[in-house]
DNA sequence: TTCATTAGTTCATATATTACGAACTAATGA
DNA sequence: TCATTAGTTCGTAATATATGAACTAATGAA
């Protein structure tokens, strides 16, 4: 496990195109669900098995790094795991309704495709 | 000018994450954020004059090809012209709210950074 | 301590994507 | 007929992405 300082952009770094483009990949959006709902951390391994396609560790790891990146995710080392966390109350402030309303439509979209059921969430509504 | 037919997605087929993709460039989202406050239609020649940016136009052209292949935009031939219009109500009947907070906070941003003032604009209320 | 295990990171590289100038096409009008 | 305008297509250079393999760091046995 790399030890280098995990960097995080202040809030007034962070910018729409760069959040729009973190969520543009199936697999950061619903690993960005996934936090959503838990409400918990959720490191790599966890999100692996979130993940229905088969996903060697290095994307996914990429896949963090970007979220991360984005400033969408705020991470930190918990022994030898990396425990992730949504920076929602942030990111709603910088930009309102933007997370809610994109994570609504994608569980939405979901729930049509009749892939998984989901319970409701109360920050959506 | 070419003349392949012009493919649009029917409505069913436009994806979440294929929408935050094509907004995710600065380019794109205010093309897309000017087909909205200006509620008209908007070709690439028009949209080069938009964007603040030099431009070659073979980069313009892939960009509106991005917009109309993701959904976003509705284009028609007007003689020598490409039209292309914002396809809003059908956005957000199927992904509602989606476009207007993101569009929302577009304007919002640009706003914070002093570069253009705009007029409101009544759909984002 | 030593060693195996777990969890991620980094690296090298194969494979897309993207950007952009140049050449091309199609409509319009002098 | 020819020039102009508006886009498109093509070739290619520059970037970005995905992934297996090698590596690192923390933890927990033996």
């Amino acid at each position: 496990m790399g030890s280098r300082p995990l960097h995080h952009p202040p809030l007034d770094q962070i910018t729409l195109t760069g959040i729009l483009y973190a969520l543009s990949d199936p697999v950061r959006l619903t690993i960005v669900a996934t936090l959503l709902q838990q409400k918990t951390c959720l490191n790599c391994s966890a999100a692996l098995k979130q993940v229905k396609v088969k996903l060697p560790k290095s994307t996914c790891s990429q896949h963090f790094q970007i979220l991360r990146e984005a400033g969408l995710i705020l991470c930190e080392r918990k022994g030898v795991e990396l425990a992730s966390k949504l920076r929602l109350a942030e990111i709603e402030s910088r930009f309102p309704k933007l997370l809610s309303t994109i994570l609504k439509s994608h569980l939405q979209n979901e729930n049509n495709k009749g892939t998984v059921k989901r319970k409701k969430i109360s920050i959506l509504r």
